[in-house]
Order: C-alpha cells, then structure tokens, then sequence
RNA sequence: GCACGGUUAACUCAGCGGUAGAGUAGGUGCCUUACACGCACUUUGUCGGGGGUUCGAAUCCCUCACCGUGCACCA
C-alpha cells in the first residue's frame, strides 16, 4: 500500500504549500449554486483591508474553516465568502500617519480631498492583498473568486441604494444634535464608538453672585470649570426646599472675567433631573457641551416658548471650542486657543486666584468617554449629522428572543436585546473622505450645507414650491432628467427625493457640471458593513447565489461587534431581504495573553501568527488555538498551545509512519472471526468518539471536539492500540497480521477525516500518502479529503457483524488495568520501563495464547508465565486484579519495606472509600429513599472494596510485621 | 446603579445531584527497532466564605466576598 515513503519528520511548511495549491487548482473551494446539495453558507466577518493578521483572526478564520470543511463532508454544497473591509476611520488615520511621517504632508488638508483619496487607494492596492494571503496561508477554504470589498463599485451602489431607500422611507433624517465628536479624527462618532473610561480628576466648587439678592451666593460644584463661558443657565430641582424660591432669578457667570457684568448674567431654571444629594445640588447648564445639559436647556426653551418667557426663549447654546478641542474666543481672553485641559487648568486658576470664587477642589473619579479609535476623550458637540432611525427593530428582537435564530453562547441573547430595546438613533455620517461619500446633492451656492434644506420635524421642511421659487430648481432639475435615466428614478421621484441619489462617479460628475454639490461627508463604516450578508451575493438583482446560500448558516464573530455589526445585519436581513441574515451566530472569546492581558501593540505581547505559523505550521496553530478556545470563553494564548498542536501532527505523523512500515494491502476487509478483544475495544473507542465529536461539533464546542480528537488519537489508538497490535503484527501470523492492518486502517481511514477540519493539510498528506483515496470515488474523498464522507457512528449492524459486546470491551478493559498494575509493581520495585522481567500470572480463567502475547508485549514481560498456581516467595509484589493475579517474582532483590509501604498506602485509601459507602448504606433514610439501582450500585461498590482490601490485607500480612 | 459571566490540583480548564477529572507544569526512570515534538510510572485538591434544600451538593436555592464583561450614569 505504501505509495511514497513517509520522511523521517514531518516538514509542513512544503506540505501546506503544495496541498493549498492543490485545493486552489482543483476549484474544491467553488460554490455552485446550480448544485442540488443542500446549501451550506457562511460569509466572512471582512478583515480590515490594509489589517495583517492577529491571532483573532486565528480563531475567528480557523472555527470558519472548521464549519465549512465538515459541511462539505457532510455532503453540503459550500459557500465560504471572503471579502475585506475600508474601515473608515481607521485606514485613513493609518494612511495619514503614514505621510506625516514621511513628510509628505502636515495635514490632509495639504493634498486636497481627491490627492488624498488616490493616496489611500494606492495603499489599499498594495497592503490590501496582504490579509488575503495570510488567511491562505492558514488554509481558509473560502471562495476566492467571490472575495468582495466594501468599496467595489457594485458594493457601492448597493450602500446607495439603501440610504436613498431609507431617506425615501423617512428613516433617515438630518439633524442638529448634540453629537460624540472626536476632536482628534475631527469627525462625529456613534454612540457604540465610544468607551466610558473612569478617570481621576477633581471636583471644583466655586460660588455665584445672585444677581438680585447682592451678598448672597450659591455654590456650584464642577469637574469642567473652563466650560464656564459656556454655560447658559443654572439649574436647581423645583423640589428642592434649598433653592426653589430663587427659580427665575439670575447669576452673575464669573467667566470670561472681562465681559461686562450684565452680559454674563443667567437665569436660574429649574428641572426635575437636578439631583439633591449631589454635589451641592446646583448645576451649571451648558448645552454646547454637555447631552444631559442640551436636554436641560431644551426643556427650559421648550418651556419658555410655551409660557411666553421671553428670555428662556431667547436662551442659546454658546459653543466655545473649536473642532479639534481648543478654546475658541467665546471663552475669553484668558482660555482662547488654549487646547481644553489646559484651558482648564487656568479657568480653575483664575477662579481661585483671580476672582477668589473657588472654595474647595476635591479628588474626584467620573466616567469620561473616549474615543475608540483616538483614545482620547470625546467632546460632546452640538453639531448637524445625518441620522438614522433603525427599521426592523422588533421583528429583529423577535428572531433572537424565540429562539428562531440562536446565539452561541446563549447569554449574548440578552445583551443584544437589551441594547436594541434602548437602540438611540444612529448617527451615520463621518466627517471624513475615505469612505461612501452621502448620495446627497444640493444646488452649488443655494445656501450653507449646515441649516439648508433639512431641518428635523418634517412641518418645517421647506415646500417644493418654496424651493422652485428660491433656487430655481425646476430648471436644474430638468436639465437633469435629460442626462441620465438613472437620476430619473431617484431625482424625480417625489418632491422630497430630489436631493438624494444613488450616482455613479460619471454622474456624480455630470451633476457636478450641472450645478449640484455633494454631501462632502462620509457614511459610517458599519452603514456599509450592515448589508455583507447579501450585497455580496448580488442584491440587488435576484441572484442564484441569493436564491441558493440566503440566508447563511452560520456567523462566527467577536462579542465586541454585537452591536456595531451583527445587530445591524439583523435588521438589515429584515428590512431588504425579508428575512434573518444568518440562522445561527458564534460568538469567539477574545484573545488574551497568559497573564489574561488585552494582545496590545505597545505592551509587545501579540505574537505574530505567520511566525508560529513558520515555527510550528498551521495546522499547529490551528489545533493548539482550537483546543485551549471552550465555547463563550477568552482564551490565554501560549506558545506552548501551539507546541503541543505540533507535537500532536509529529504523533501523526508518526503513527502513519509506523502504518506504513508495516507493509501489505490496505484493501483487506475486516475479519471477524480474527478480531481479539484489543481490536474491538478500539472499534468501539471509534464509535465513542466519532459520537463525541459529531455531538461537539453540531453545539460548537470546538475545543471540546479537539481534545477528545487528542485523547483518543493519543491515548487510545497509539498507546494502548497500536502498542498491543505489535503482538499480531510481529507474530508471523499472517492471516492474524493482515486483519490488524486492516482494523488499523480503518481506524487512521476514519481519524484522519475526523481530524480534517482542524488539521487539514497534515491529512490531506496523510490520506494520499497512505493511499485511502484509492478506493474512494473521485467526488468523495478520491481526489481530495475535503469531501470524503463525514465519519458515522458505528451502526447496530456493524456491532453485530462483528460481535462488538461489552464482554470483549470489558475483558480489553480488564487487560489494560492488569498492565497497569504490573507496571507500578514494576516501577516499585526500581526495574527500568525497558528492562525485560519476568512475570508471573495466575489467571482467573484461561487466558488465550494471544492475549498472553499482548500481555508480554505491553508489560515488557520475558518471561510471563502463566500458571495454574503460583506459590509466591515471601514479599513478592503481587497485585490482585480482575484478569487474575499478577507477580513479579525478584530473586532475591524483595524489599519488604518498600513493598509493605506501597500496600499500605493503596490500603488507606480503600478503607477511606470504605468508610464513607458504609456510612451512607447504614444510614437508614438513604436505604428507604434512594432509588433501586443506585442502592445496588452502592452495594456492589462496597463488596469490591472490601474483597480489594482483604486480598491487599492478606498480602501485607504475608510479609510479616 | 442594573445585568451577565466567573471563582475546582502550581497553571489553564472540564465536570453541573450519586466513587473529584484532563492537559500542562513538577518528580523519577528510560535515546525500548513509529515517535525524546517520545515512553512508563508518579505527587498535588477545606471544588471562594457562610447558610439552606436533599438520604446525598463541586453540582440546586439564598447570601456575602473577590475578579471580569456589558449597559446606564450626577454636574
């Protein structure tokens, strides 16, 4: 049977190599959708397209992989769909650090929106290739020829069309709101970008003049004091006895100190969210710069128009920083051009030095949020965004809720419900380029893009007429409609309509020709991201692909993208497919280090994977990866996982090595009249774990999967297996000899395509090496592993043809615990695992020749005498088993002691065993109440023990005190 | 503050009502003709604390402590 000679070692890194090029040549990895397999699919979470590989993506790619190769030896028709991501922000900070650094320019500013845009196309054409390759090389079986891009033209268009289709739907709107803005990205952010960090900071208290009642202050505790010139108003609870009375009169604002007095007074409002107990129950409002104090100041106003309070009416947020978090001259003349921390430190100073206000600071700890992506804070800002009112929200609950879709783990179910049962509007437009520019147009010049034409609340919308007549639009519009059928069904379409449009770059030219201008404005990375599942199998068009893989099986991502992505694809599924993206969803744990450290850049602790991968091979790293990731857990990544992964290939390796220095056909049919009961242990060991693993497998517990694939490749098949098949192997038997091979075969013909999905290039070596495509049609398993039929459990037929019964399983058992014990007599009495010695056994019953042999072999025994009855010399070792009793007679060489000391030890711990059976079958509640079988299971527990310990007591007592 | 997860051998974790387990690490001996990336033997546990339910609790309930995560957040 053996084709070619197994090398000594196994060498990977030119195994992978060649069997990828394999796969690739042989198009395994296509997806027909004219296949009448049933559908398997799964697209890939896209990996940031100028990303390199992390240890993340190990995980995340290699359970992928897993799910795919097993569905398409289950007979599955595969769909793997890889692709990658522009990631907005972080691809352009990436790109402008890069030239900065280069000196090519200070800001982006310098090369102009169009330059810079080729800039980061440029590095997208030369590092956006490079994650691909490295998900090869970790033997991803995606479908190459459908990799997609969120920013290919079609995907684009797809992005289009769905913000005109939400615009058109009112669920998209424009408005002026307080905003998460990043004053280092210089754009605004979603509210799941930002992190809440605790931060240690200190609390001012300063005092306020009322204005009415000279002499008299009112304390006002802050962390923000350069806010200051911001604030508007001072608000105390109407309920609080302290303050009511002083609603409607004012405060004299200590800050900008050289702004006339009567400038800077400000009213003293109530509102109910005023906390009493905190700080001194007075809270100084400023909306510009502060969500809770915007919505203050909006109730105030609210209230002011509605009872005709003329100056609460009036009242206006006063914004006093510029976009990248400096003062701007709002704040006075002390804090103007000051970056806000600073301005902060000299807004306190001249409060406790200057005007002599402040009357205490105190260490205080709050929650600032920052920015994901900058790690800095962000500034709350009231600024004009595009938002949108998430569809599909409760139809997305309910998928979850009932179980239709399921999560795994389990308990993400409720994150992700609580999160959409307070889902905020989600802000989707960036202030940057690299992305989807907004589908939105407005006539050049006709107003400013930050009050013009979209307001809110839809009443306050300017009528179609109001805007002909205002900027002449008809006349663009027609000019329009002449050129492109394409604006014609966006364009014209209903009076509101007019201002956004899915354009290509032809047409976003020609609009510009004709006057238009455009949004300069970006979408959120996730406005695109949220629509993978099905933009990238066609949608629009009503695609075979669509038809065929949607919706997915399966998606396997990281907790921390619940919301920003696998939420949003729920709805997303709803809203344009009709239907659920995905029907199942795999939540990975995150990667850390041993120590349970975040893999960080700057702590030096992210191996990278393509070093392990060169050091240990993939298949290493996926089984070490894989073992050590349990369901719904982090994993503490250590190199020593990855070791032990390779060291489970060379054990292999090795053992089809040893496979094939056996010789002889691998065509042999079993046997079974020749089976000893060590074969049908291990064909029943078989069956055990192809049980295990399917069942692990089919819940997603991967690692429990892979250790099983270890322990009994390991532990079962090689150590006790393939070591007691040497006495068939090397008896000269030849029949005998040729049924072992063939039970061998059969076992590495079954192990090998269960270890597939987690090892797959080893067996695929190893299943051309040792020739088990021979037989194999070429669609199932001839040509490659990949589709060679998922191993099933052993049936009742083949139990029975081949008279697997718990009685040879018991005796092999039996065997196994009898080797056991002549090995500890062997290794306490001092004799060297690999010196032959002599046994002697006095069986319970007649042992056949055979199993004397495997005895031989496995004890290393020579000889092994097995007699009738065995007159032991006083002291020799012996051990009672249920084979029989086991001696090893040493001439001469007996220490009493060491044996005594050896009986006595196993003794205490029976009679420990003992002790508490007896305890429970004495106590009469336990008699009366436990069920039957457990009584008896109890009873025969103790019977055991106690004849144990008086066959170990007579011994020790043959020894002599 | 609310919610979820965790606390089991030196480490990482499994077990989730009926005799406390695995891998790694440690110890000892072996380069035994598939494998030293190996083989054999072997040490280690108040199963976080307290209370309850039960004949019986690592396992179920309550409570406390600590660790982690998510959400909310008050200046």
């Amino acid at each position: 049977m053996p084709v070619s000679e197994l090398s000594k070692a196994y060498e990977p890194n030119a195994v992978e190599e060649k069997w990828y090029a394999e796969w690739l040549a042989g198009d395994f990895f296509k997806a027909d959708p004219q296949s009448p397999k049933p559908a398997y699919s799964i697209v890939i979470p896209p990996p940031n397209v100028t990303g390199m590989l992390t240890l993340g993506h190990v995980l995340n790619i290699t359970i992928q992989d897993i799910l795919a190769r097993r569905a398409r030896m289950l007979g599955k028709e595969v769909l793997w769909l890889p692709g990658t991501d522009h990631a907005g922000i972080a691809t352009q900070t990436v790109v402008e650090r890069t030239l900065k650094k280069q000196g090519a320019i200070r800001h982006r500013d310098d090369l102009g929106r169009e330059k810079f845009l080729d800039e980061v196309w440029k590095w997208k054409e030369e590092k956006g290739g490079i994650i691909i390759q490295q998900l090869k090389k970790l033997g991803a079986s995606c479908d190459w020829s459908r990799e997609r891009f969120t920013m290919d033209a079609e995907y684009s268009r797809c992005v289009q069309q769905v913000f005109v289709d939400l615009y058109k739907k009112g669920l998209i709107y424009r408005g002026k709101r307080m905003v998460n803005w990043c004053p280092v990205s210089l754009t605004a952010l979603s509210d799941e970008e930002v992190i809440m960090k605790p931060q240690n900071g200190t609390m001012y208290f300063f005092k306020v003049e009322i204005a009415e009642m000279p002499g008299t202050f009112l304390t006002i505790a802050t962390t923000r004091p350069e806010t200051i010139p911001g604030d508007t108003a001072v608000a105390v609870n109407p309920r609080d006895e302290r303050y009511a009375q002083l609603i409607g009169k004012h405060v004299v604002r200590p800050l900008p100190a050289e702004v006339p007095r009567e400038q800077r007074l400000i009213p003293i409002i109530g509102d109910e969210h005023v906390e009493f107990e905190f700080g001194t129950g007075v809270l100084k409002v400023t909306p510009a710069h502060d969500k809770a104090d915007f919505d203050i100041w909006a109730r105030a106003r609210r209230d002011g128009i509605r009872r005709g309070i003329e100056e609460l009416r009036q009242m206006e947020p006063i914004n006093i920083m510029n976009p990248d978090g400096t003062m701007n001259a709002f704040a006075g003349e002390a804090l103007v051009g000051l970056d806000r921390f600073e301005a902060r430190n000299v807004a306190a100073d001249s409060l406790r030095n200057q005007l002599r206000v402040l009357e205490k600071e105190e260490p205080y700890q709050n929650n600032v949020g920052y920015s994901e992506r900058a790690d800095v804070p962000i500034e709350p800002r009231l600024s004009e965004q595009w938002f949108l009112k998430c569809p599909q929200v409760e139809k997305s609950r309910n998928v979850v809720a009932s179980g239709t879709m399921r999560f795994y783990p389990e308990r993400w179910e409720k994150v992700y419900d609580h999160w959409l049962e307070g889902i905020q509007d989600w802000c989707v437009s960036r202030q940057l380029w690299w992305g989807h520019q907004i589908p939105v147009w407005r006539l050049h010049n006709s107003s400013d893009w930050t009050t013009w034409p979209f307001t809110f609340a839809r009443d306050e919308l300017p009528t179609t007429t109001d805007l002909q007549t205002e900027i002449g639009l008809e006349q663009s519009l027609s000019k329009v409609a002449g050129h492109s059928t394409f604006f014609q069904t966006y364009l014209l379409d209903t009076d509101l309509d007019i201002f956004a449009s899915t354009t290509s770059e032809l047409e976003a030219r020609e609009l510009q020709n004709l006057g238009f201008e455009r949004d300069p404005d970006v979408l959120d990375t996730w406005f695109s991201s949220w629509l993978w599942p099905f933009a990238t199998m066609g949608w629009p068009e009503k695609t075979d692909t669509l038809a065929k893989f949607y919706p997915t099986t399966d998606l396997v991502t990281g907790p921390d993208i619940i919301f920003f992505w696998v939420a949003r694809m729920i709805m997303a599924g709803f809203e344009w497919m009709g239907e659920m993206p995905f029907r199942n969803v795999y939540f990975t744990g995150i990667i850390r280090d041993k120590q349970g450290r975040k893999m960080s850049k700057s702590l030096g602790n992210s191996p990278d994977p393509l070093d392990l991968i060169a050091k240990f091979g993939a298949d290493a790293l996926r089984f070490g990866v894989m073992r050590s990731a349990p369901l719904g857990a982090d994993i503490l990544f250590d190199e020593k996982n990855v070791e032990l992964g390779r060291n489970f290939c060379t054990k292999l390796w090795n053992a089809a090595r040893f496979r094939q220095m056996q010789g002889g056909e691998s065509e042999n049919e079993i046997n079974a009249a020749l089976l000893t009961s060590d074969d049908k242990w291990i064909l029943l060991r078989l069956d055990a774990a192809i049980r295990e693993i399917s069942a692990a497998l089919d819940e997603y517990r991967f690692s429990d999967a892979a250790q099983k694939l270890y322990a009994f490749f390991w532990s079962e098949f090689c150590d006790w297996y393939l070591e007691a098949s040497k006495a068939a192997l090397n008896s000269g038997d030849a029949p005998r000899k040729a049924n072992t091979l063939a039970v061998i075969d059969f076992l590495l013909g079954h192990t090998l395509r269960l270890m597939h999905p987690f090892l797959p290039f080893i067996t695929e070596e190893l299943w051309h090496a040792l020739d088990f495509q021979r037989d194999m049609p070429d669609a199932q398993g001839g040509r490659t592993i990949m589709f060679a039929p998922w191993p099933q459990p052993l049936g009742d037929d083949f139990r029975e043809r081949y008279a697997l019964d718990d009685r040879a399983e018991r005796f092999a058992i039996s065997k196994y615990e009898l080797v056991n014990q002549g090995r500890t007599l062997r290794r306490n009495a001092g004799i060297a695992s690999k010196k032959r010695v002599r046994f002697v056994l006095q069986p319970q019953e007649p042992l056949p020749a055979h199993e004397q042999e495997v005895l031989k072999i496995l004890l290393n025994a020579e000889p092994l005498e097995v007699v009738g009855n065995f007159d032991a010399p006083k002291g020799t070792p012996t051990a009672p088993t249920a084979l029989g009793t086991l001696f090893l007679p040493l001439e001469g060489l007996v220490d009493f002691g060491a044996e005594r000391e050896r009986l006595q030890k196993e003794m205490v711990k029976i009679e420990a065993e003992l002790v508490k059976v007896r305890a429970k079958l004495a106590n009469p509640s336990f008699v009366e109440k436990v069920p039957r079988a457990v009584f008896d299971e109890h009873r025969q527990r103790e019977s055991a023990w106690a004849e144990k310990l008086a066959q170990l007591q007579k011994l020790r007592d043959g020894l002599g005190a």
